[in-house]
RNA sequence: GCCCAUGUAGCUCAGUCGGUAGAGCGCUUCCUUGGUAAGGAAGAGGUUCACCAGUUCGAUUCUGGUCAUGGGCUCCA
């Protein structure tokens, strides 16, 4: 008699050794169909596994999360094998499942983006014969001999011990695999093969190359064509196409992975730092400026010349030895020390808006995402210990405020004392707890990474998510205890002692460079109108009406709006159309009718035309619209 | 940094099995003076095909190197 324990407690007796299916079937055979998995006391196994005893069931159904990772590992079981029945010299190494799919490190020839399709005909074939996965343990040395013509595979029974070693075998095809898997292949509706690279075997450059096939799987078909859909999407939305078409930015091989801001650029960069100054002045912020370039001095105490060196740019002057800032952060030390503090001037924020570089690997660097100079929205609050809660919660608090204005959602994570770290236990506790506080005062649920922090302090990471649901960690709130003891920075307390600022590091935007890139994205660059580049365009419908043309946009300009005019011998349907396209948000036309009565009549971008507006009329309401950044469109 | 691919007009790209290059968009001019998503015509534009060598009578094309861009290189059966 098997008792198997349901978690809502439920309690089912079998007769005899039941299979994870035969508990899934008593169910119901619907429920049983949607099975992939189940999780027997907290661990994942297959369904066709007998249950030898007592024990507490969960089972993982098509809509699981984990149950994805499930049957891509089978998916890519089964692309491994249609590989074996077209390329029966490859050889086979690891298949992991990965984020957004899997991929299959394979020893064979290079082969094409083209063969991609034969390999996916083999697939659907495979598919289609509903192969059933069995599960067969082995002893080391029947795992050797299985797999004595693959060297890869045998390097990784060797490495594995005695005990665990597991096989899987669908139809001809066998796997040596740790599991679990879907009950069979059929279960795999959408597959697709997404693209070949180049891997090592193991990582290692000295060693095999191997082909990588990357696919990915779900288990309906619609659910692929959705996040088929989402790359088309992103693609149209890429951030370095989408700049070169709007004329915001270029990259130049005179400075790679440096961007060149063009003029409309700038005015989006000048849109969204004037939104940050605001909103840190208004949260209690100063602002700072410290230099580029620094002496090495100031490295070697900050600690930046032993641990991040081969990142910065050195330079010699004088015949000193300098480096151009990779952080702002031993300049604020330098700030800081200008001047005596009492407790009374505590916290004092400190923000800077400062230019750092990193040298990247040159194969990391990618448009406005991986640079080597990039601005950080920097600022340094300077603290007693027990205003860590209120000033990490006033920073939560502010990025709330500046992301909700661009529509982006976020969530947190909160990194906790890694393995190698500085400081004492009570120190860690103490910065760990406020953190904690803050975050429980915030009231947002956030996830734990153990042992991630810096070994300097404790950290919260803010990650956003983008219109397409992608997400990108901009903002992170970090507590140092480091540079302060380096520094010896102080403030005199009540009690007339010294005492030592607790010091947060924290950015917002992130890289302004990154964050303009991720906006470019996430409004697919239809900017809401604060940030607009362009903001209104005047089209004169005939040439003649140039000069009142003309004047309506100092007039505009005179108002704030950024404003340009459409001067060429072209339609006005052509001139729409090119303004739609470029999702500049006020288009107006100016004819006869408007010069002689002194009107404007403006399209907006849901294609709605308003005629007859005076001056007045139409400014104030774009003036209100832009002085208060508003997100959604503009109705006149 | 490493692997693979790519680099041709401002942009997107075609082409030359080695004989010094083309299209569309954009730009200029002209015709049209047009009222809400592409009117028509002509023309200019490449220090000659990223850069540097080599092979060759001759290289943008072949070979080697350099630089840049893109994808990948972390996610361990």
């Amino acid at each position: 008699m098997i008792t198997i324990t349901f978690p809502d407690n439920s309690i089912k007796q079998f007769e005899d050794i039941p299979t994870g299916m035969d508990v899934a079937k008593s169910i119901s055979e619907g429920f049983a169909r949607n099975c992939v998995a189940m999780k027997i006391n907290d661990q994942f196994q297959d369904l066709s596994r007998p249950i030898q005893s007592d024990a507490a069931i969960e089972f993982l159904t098509v809509n699981d999360d984990n149950a994805l990772e499930v049957l891509r590992h089978s998916a890519a079981h089964v692309m491994a094998e249609a590989v074996l029945n077209l390329y029966p010299e490859a050889k086979l190494t690891i298949g992991p499942v990965v984020e957004d799919g899997f991929y299959y490190d394979i020893d064979m020839p290079p082969i094409s983006e083209d063969d991609l399709s034969k390999i996916e005909a083999e697939i659907q074939k495979i598919i289609k014969a509903k192969n059933t996965f069995e599960r067969k343990v082995v002893s080391k040395d029947e795992a050797l001999e299985i797999f004595r013509d693959n060297p890869f595979k045998c390097e990784l029974i060797n490495e594995l011990s005695d005990q665990d070693i597991s096989l899987y075998r669908n139809g001809a095809f066998i796997d040596l695999c740790r599991g679990p898997h879907i009950p069979h292949t059929g279960m795999i509706k959408g597959i697709k093969l997404m693209k070949i690279s180049g891997a090592y075997w193991r990582a290692d450059p000295s060693r095999e190359q191997l082909q990588r096939l990357y696919g990915t799987a779900f288990f309906d078909k619609k659910k692929l064509n959705q996040y088929l859909h989402l790359i088309e999407e992103a693609k149209k939305r890429d951030h370095r196409k989408l700049g070169t078409r709007l004329d915001l930015y270029s990259f130049h091989d005179e400075a790679p992975g440096m961007a060149f801001f063009h003029a409309k650029g700038m005015d989006m960069w000048n849109a969204l730092l004037d939104y940050w100054r605001q909103t840190h002045r208004a949260a209690g912020y100063v602002e700072t400026k410290t230099p580029v370039i620094l002496n090495r001095k100031l490295w070697e105490k900050s600690g930046h010349w032993d641990n991040y060196r081969e990142n910065m740019y050195t330079c010699i002057i004088d015949d000193e030895e300098y480096a151009i800032k990779p952080m702002n952060c031993p300049g604020g030390m330098i700030l800081f020390k200008t001047r005596s503090y009492s407790y009374r001037d505590l916290p004092l924020r400190a923000g800077e808006v400062g230019l750092v570089h990193r040298h990247e690997l040159s194969g990391a660097l990618s448009g406005l995402f991986r640079v080597r100079s990039f601005h950080q929205d920097d600022a340094h609050i300077f603290m007693t210990p027990d205003q860590i809660e209120s000033e990490v919660l006033g920073v939560l608090r502010l990025s709330e405020q500046i992301y909700q204005k661009f529509g982006l959602t976020f969530h947190l994570e909160l990194s906790t004392r890694p393995e190698k770290s500085i400081g004492t236990d009570a120190q860690w506790e103490q910065a760990t707890a406020g953190l904690e506080k803050a975050l429980k005062t915030y009231g947002q649920d956030y996830i734990i990474n153990e042992g991630d922090g810096a070994f300097y302090g404790p950290k919260i990471d803010i990650h956003i998510k983008d219109a397409l649901g992608r997400t990108w960690q901009c903002g992170t709130v970090q507590l140092d205890m480091a540079l302060p003891e380096r520094f010896d920075l102080t403030y005199k307390g009540q009690d007339n002692d010294k005492h030592r600022p607790i010091m947060i590091h924290r950015v917002i935007y992130g890289s302004m460079e990154r964050f303009f890139g991720i906006l470019v994205e996430h409004f697919a660059g239809k900017f809401p109108l604060w940030l607009a580049p362009v903001q209104a365009v005047v089209l004169p419908i005939t040439q003649d009406l140039a000069d009142h043309a003309d004047s309506v946009k100092k007039d505009l300009e005179a108002a704030g709006i950024r404003c340009e005019v459409d001067h060429r011998n072209e339609t006005l349907k052509k001139k729409i159309r090119e303004a739609q396209i470029n999702y500049v948000p006020l288009i107006l036309t100016i004819g006869e009718k408007e010069k002689e009565t002194g009107t404007l009549s403006v399209r907006t971008l849901d294609g709605k035309v308003k005629m007859g507006l005076s001056m007045a009329d139409f400014t104030t309401p774009v003036q209100r619209h832009i002085k208060e950044r508003i997100l959604d469109d503009i109705v006149l």
